[in-house]
DNA sequence: ACCTTTACTTGCATATTGCAACTATTTTTA
DNA sequence: TAAAAATAGTTGCAATATGCAAGTAAAGGT
């Protein structure tokens, strides 16, 4: 019998290579997944500075502020310093980024829909709130990300 | 309104996120993430060829070859060379890869346990069976993973 | 004013990755 | 059956990603 986990597992590798095909297949050479993730918290969070897309991300500051520095580069994302505390950089997408951006979303779209198209009416739906239920879940456990110094790292 | 692509998106990070903090922390500088799908995998697929990992891991084989041979190093996998076709290696886990990885097994099912424990039992069970709908979905979609020659990476 | 904290950046050393090119072993085919 | 093509896997190499330690600059606390 097939575990939780192994379910868990594979799916999440096989959305994360769908992922991977879809910055691939639509921005070639443009943007890297990572850099892909960035640009969807970037939407997602609006606003944010640095510090939020590192942690919603789970990734190092300094990792992520070498990332934010190559997208302004390629024109993506722009920048502006904080008036409340000159310390924080806000990102934003530029119409080039939000571009990126929704070429993925549709790329992911059509992918889903076709996977989605394979269920009953009713079997979406489960599907749907099941996800929902599991995003809640794991937010509320506070498990994901949990570093040694019990800091969660994503679970804004 | 919470699209089904960020539903998807989010909860493949934070599984994600956990899986990272399950190397971290139960076998921390032991094995890198990719090392532990890669041992998640060679247990999973029983006795499998070196480019059968590859595949299902949706990984360059010059990448997995030098992760194998890490492993290797590691004590982790042993590789034997087939009767078959002497041209193909199969990998399988030691005894301490196979601690390793129950190691890991046991963080997962723990965090696992205790994502589901804030659902009640028909939750559960609800959500339980979607992930195998959704996985049977992927998987007859074919669209996970697609290279630009079409060929599937990991959809076995 | 001084000390501490916070947001972010850089130096450096290491790890990961993919492509092209290579070896070794089948398999095909002419 | 000998030569050609295909397949499994390995390396060279160059680009990229990563994390830690240490730095700067701006707030905040005392």
């Amino acid at each position: 019998m097939e575990s939780v986990r192994e379910k868990l597992q594979i799916f999440v590798r096989r959305f994360g290579l769908l992922n991977a095909a879809s910055c691939d297949n639509c921005c070639g050479e443009q943007v890297s997944m990572v850099q892909s993730h960035i640009l969807f918290e970037v939407r997602r969070l609006q606003n944010p500075s640095m510090q939020q897309i590192a942690d919603a991300l789970g990734m190092d500051v300094t990792t992520f502020s070498r990332q934010a520095k190559t997208l302004e580069a390629k024109g993506l994302v722009s920048r502006r310093v904080s008036a409340d505390d000159r310390r924080v950089s806000h990102l934003s997408l530029t119409a080039a980024g939000e571009d990126v951006l929704s070429r993925i979303d549709r790329y992911m779209a059509d992918n889903i829909e076709r996977i989605f198209s394979s269920m009953s009416a009713f079997e979406q739906e489960t599907v749907i709130r099941s996800l929902g239920l599991l995003n809640d879940a794991l937010a509320t456990s506070g498990c994901c990300g949990v570093s040694q110094n019990n800091t969660v790292a994503c679970c804004k």
